[in-house]
DNA sequence: GAAAAAATCAAACAATTGTTTTAATCAACC
DNA sequence: GGTTGATTAAAACAATTGTTTGATTTTTTC
């Protein structure tokens, strides 16, 4: 086989191994894990340790150790480690950034809520992600921290890789945001965007957001909703926030 | 000389040997560099390169390349990586952290303001380093960047450094931070904290801050309140923003 | 079941990292 | 002015990185 052939077909819906080796008999997900092929068992390694240490502080060495596979055997299925990781980032990235880009068009087409403009649109930038993690064939719970660690991630390659991927959906949600934001000016606008983006990546990021989710509000819907209550006035408020005077500003403390 | 002489007596004020050396006939600060003793040039070149790439991604090599150094020289004089770049975070991060905690004090003698307590703290928080930026002395325009850098470098190493060393400022100005805001839970306000405190270090490490700053109000004051007149109007109303029930933000777009 | 293809393996390669060594040079001091 | 100590220099060291090689095993195919 081609090592290259991956990127050809991309699409394999790796999580969906694990689920159907479990179920069919396999007491653990461990165990399953062993079962899979090589190829599978390092793409699971490399999401499992790309989660905890980031694009650049993973080495191949310790993705074959976790998978228990000859180190060759990456080149050999992927071609580089850069291919593998952005195969892993196209596979995850790729239906979250479809399901925005299809809500957003349907929000659109049915037209806002006049006063919670803003927030529709925060919640259909992150409600997707939301979804994804508790489909365990998609996503699964590790999801938001996958989500957070690309878009947080400091190395070339993975920001590259998403600004390039992303650029067309990232454009239209801007777009949405400056419609319903006429009063901030597009410097201000993109500075304000970039703050909830980087915030939000940031703590998702963070190894403790379930933790966070299941302290909030015990008795809450689902966690999709409970999270995004907790966020969307938090960053809502944040963008809606009318530009101060610097005069203003400097009378609340004394140079 | 011992290699471990700095950590004993760190505070060098190593920006005004540049200052000093420019304003005693030679043209360039990059001339004026060159004239300075081998380990102040490694200081030099050390914070430079972390401005644009960080800690794990600045190598000795690149040090001792851009300061025209020996490479043995970082070694011989600092001791170890760790220990040059633990001393160049003090010496830059140590003054901002003293003023802030003073700052905070004086403002809880004087007492606040009823209606803009969170902008006051908010202010607390960050009109040091904007006044460090604008002393060329202590930090100079380059100093968000650098603090931006500090906060938002994902090594271990950076992380518990500052953890660490700034723990008691960082309480202080959670407890302020909690008294004005009630009726946030203790879970709450820490997850909004590091919401905007991660949002604001990023911002600040981008390589575009004084463009950004420079094109929001040309009328301004001047650049420290400027930026403050941008920032705590949007920090603030992300923290006083309410919690919104789940069955709100349900409503909002149907799952 | 033999031939062909695919997959795995141990080993080495080339490049980079922080660090150390050893010798040469410089500066200060008596 | 020679001796001592501090500094600089070139080189090598040991460890890590991604990648490649070439032989061996496994699997597929006819």
């Amino acid at each position: 086989m081609s090592p290259f052939e991956n990127l050809i077909s991309p699409s394999t819906g790796f999580t969906r191994d694990i689920a159907a080796l479990t179920a069919a008999g396999s007491t653990t997900a461990n165990e399953a894990r062993t079962k899979l092929s090589t190829k599978a068992r390092i793409l699971h390694a490399t999401e499992s340790l790309f989660l905890q240490r980031g694009y650049e502080g993973t080495s191949l060495r310790a993705i074959t150790t976790e998978a228990n596979v000859n180190l060759a055997a990456v080149n050999y299925h992927y071609g580089s480690k850069e291919e593998l990781f952005a195969l892993l980032l196209q596979e995850r990235l790729d239906p979250l950034n479809a399901d925005r880009a299809k809500r957003l068009e349907a929000l659109q087409a049915k037209g806002f809520d006049r006063e919670h403009r803003v927030e529709q649109i925060i919640a259909t930038l992150f409600l997707p992600a939301l979804a994804l993690a508790r489909d365990t064939d998609q996503g699964g719970p590790d999801f938001l921290r996958f989500i957070g660690r690309a878009y947080a991630d400091p190395s070339d390659f993975v920001r590259n890789l998403l600004a390039e991927r992303y650029a067309k959906t990232n454009l239209k949600f801007k777009q949405a945001f400056a419609e319903a934001l006429p009063h901030l000016s597009e410097h201000d606008l993109a500075m304000r965007l970039n703050f909830i983006l980087d915030a939000v990546s940031s703590t998702l990021a963070s190894e403790d957001v379930r933790r966070v989710i299941g302290g909030i509000q015990p008795s809450a819907v689902n966690d999709d909703t409970t999270l995004l209550a907790y966020l969307a006035p938090f960053l809502g408020a944040a963008l809606r926030a009318n530009v101060r005077t610097a005069a203003q500003i400097a009378a609340l403390q004394t140079l």
